[in-house]
DNA sequence: CTCTAATATTAGCATACGCTTATATGTTCC
DNA sequence: GGAACATATAAGCGTATGCTAATATTAGAG
């Protein structure tokens, strides 16, 4: 458990020091998440990465498929064949997809990552809130 | 192995209807996840919430410290108070903060959902890709 | 009841983003 | 070889987004 003893008093303040018992975080003093700068980018390509409706749909497709061509997911998703491709390659580049190539088209499957963080956002957003 | 035999042949199609044993996904059919437009929606808006660096450090920086109040989020992530306050607003709608009225501040906490999907963000970034 | 601190809300703006359209690459079939 | 198909890539553009700055709200102190 953190117990913080000093709170932000600038701004010309005039030192005032009340501090009685406070069992859980004091105000003022700086959080900090445990994580790197690095580790945050990486979390954040990953959520951008699922963050929009097209890639979002695309990978839930895939990840309900099995393995699926690029053209089965364009029947499902009312885009360009161009935004479909970005939306796959976008979702590959963070480790959401497996490309395989097969004759003159390619196969998608979700990853293990993906299919953890899927599980996860079902059975997060059955949550109470 | 998936074996395909039968190619997109619409746009002008000639009605060629061969629907014989299909194991699993043949390309060109349409696929489909089984989430309701809701659903989608609903997930979309958590995954835009967490998917800004200012409010994904914020979230972070409240499930690692417990209880938070908003100045101590203001000492830690450089941005200005009005883009603090709106970032903790729009966790807070999507059910991944708790708000807490004390005297003249505010604390917020990580909801189970949060603590839930960060947990799985932190374990899908070590899975190898 | 006024003054100030803590937070929320709004307006406005610069940037980022996702889409479409057009074009390039790669593959099969003739 | 060339034509047609499946996908990828690039340019360009309209919209959404997140920030800052300014203002409004709520609460405690005196």
């Amino acid at each position: 458990m953190l117990i913080l003893e000093f709170t932000k008093m600038d701004r010309g303040a005039t030192a005032e020091t009340g501090e009685e018992g406070r069992d859980s975080a004091a105000c003022c003093t700086a959080v900090e998440h445990g994580l790197s700068a690095d580790e945050v980018a990486a979390d954040l390509e990953l959520l951008d990465a699922v963050g929009s409706g097209t890639r979002y749909e695309a990978l839930q497709c895939i990840a309900a498929g099995g393995e699926v061509c690029v053209c089965e997911i364009e029947a499902a998703l009312d885009v360009s064949q161009g935004a479909i491709s970005q939306a796959l390659a976008r979702l590959t580049d963070v480790g959401l997809l497996d490309r395989r190539k097969e004759g003159r088209w390619r196969y998608y499957a979700s990853t293990d990552r993906a299919d953890r963080l899927l599980e996860t956002i079902e059975e997060v957003r059955s949550v109470d809130e």
